[in-house]
DNA sequence: AGGGTAGATATTGTTCAACAATCCTGCAAG
DNA sequence: CTTGCAGGATTGTTGAACAATATCTACCCT
């Protein structure tokens, strides 16, 4: 056993901490947190999934014996949802699944758009490594893309934007991003070819994604901007034209 | 009676509905919604006001009682300040004031920056009455300061830079800008110098009110950008400097 | 028949009381 | 100085009850 810690270059046994920090990120598995918040994970993935049509009521009596929780703890996982945009409140009526307008849809992309566009111009020598989860999802597209599925494809193109903008490190940016990313995710389900939608941005996240490994980052914003707006007037088309 | 109706050039009295309007922006006043977000009004007042210093804990017990609601209301106002970063919740040990670190501060102006500069620099052929409640604000502001109450001269500040980001016309952009600048104002409270703190910027407000007037767009998105480098260099400076 | 109104019904809003789970404190033992 | 273990305090969760409101239904009137 000496032997192994003799080979460590740096920081003696007894002050070497480095392992905590894989502890502290283990530590979410356990317990994750509250009912409340288990609750809202279970009806965000069925929301998120498509589960559940735009319009659509959640009754507090169905969902509290469906879930077995308590009426209370059920509330307070709507409470949850509604601030992430992915639930509706109205007074006196209960919660419900928004259904989405053309203007909702523009305003999400003005978000994304200037937000991610200047997540990747602010970007400055960046460790490679830090490329490792884009890399991952690019490639998790490109197989989704092969065996045909083309939900999944969307799911990992979501991804790929979500740790894009992790890159900018900043905890509230996160936190925006993934409910813009959310309420996307609620118009993606009233659109009838989800292959159409997602397919010409496998090619674009890989060059992107190119452009970033060579350090590019100017180049790359710009391509992202053009990128968005191409994404939304398809995304729009395909709106204006569902069912 | 009936020649005041007929003063009015449209509209004849029994379509006319446009003092609905009003009156339902004069119903908020009156029961605004449930009881937790009159609660959350409360508590968002004074945390906002800096009545409670960084790191203290609101007791359930201690302020049901002093706002005379049932445990669960309270609970879920504290729901709705911990999304508006107000408070921070910590599992099984209750809400708290959070102290802002300097972390936070950069991450906060990193957001406005973005955001309120493309939102100036995103205007195009604005309607003149729309720059009202930018002029109100900073007649405010200069009141204020010639009174001497700097705290004032912050809130129309704030005020000022709400309603800049309001010409968006966008919800979502409205949502997130309250929630940046209520955690901004918990960093003002740790600060000691508010007069050389909101001072500078009350001149700079008016001058980048005269460029949107004059509908210098991009000059005034370039202005804005330099003020929220300065802003965010100083409260940065009055930070570290804190007591 | 059409429109409006009043009551019945169902759902949500709010409160209360109780118990379970967890954290903090202080103290004793190694 | 650290570890382990009561005790006390606070939060997490539940279930039931009542109040307030929206929706629905049946009825009446013109």
């Amino acid at each position: 056993m000496s032997s192994s810690s003799e080979i460590r270059p740096p920081a003696d046994p007894g002050t070497d901490t480095s392992w905590l920090r894989a502890v502290a990120g283990d530590a979410a598995l356990f317990d994750r947190s509250s009912s409340a918040e288990r609750v809202a994970d279970v009806l965000r993935r069925r929301i998120t999934e498509g589960a559940l049509p735009p319009g659509t009521q959640l009754s507090e009596e169905l969902l509290k014996e469906a879930l077995q929780v308590s009426r209370n703890t059920l509330r307070e996982a709507f409470r949850l949802l509604t601030h992430e945009g992915l639930l509706v409140h109205k007074m006196h009526r209960g919660v419900f699944v928004p259904d989405l307008t053309e203007e909702d849809l523009v305003d999400l992309y003005r978000l994304r758009r200037v937000l991610e566009c200047d997540v990747v111009r602010s970007l400055d020598e960046l460790p490679t490594e830090w490329l490792q989860p884009l890399r991952d999802d690019v490639a998790a597209s490109e197989a989704a893309a092969l065996a045909g599925d083309w939900v999944a494809v969307g799911t990992a193109n979501m991804r790929f934007h979500r740790h894009l903008v992790g890159l900018a490190d900043s905890t509230r940016l996160d936190e925006i991003t993934g409910r813009l990313l959310a309420e996307l995710r609620l118009l993606f389900h009233v659109i009838a070819t989800p292959q159409a939608l997602h397919e010409p941005y496998i090619a674009r996240n890989r060059e992107l994604l190119e452009l970033l490994e060579a350090g590019a980052y100017t180049q790359a914003a710009d391509q992202l901007h053009q990128y968005m707006l191409d994404s939304e007037a398809g995304l729009l088309a395909a709106f204006r034209a569902r069912a």
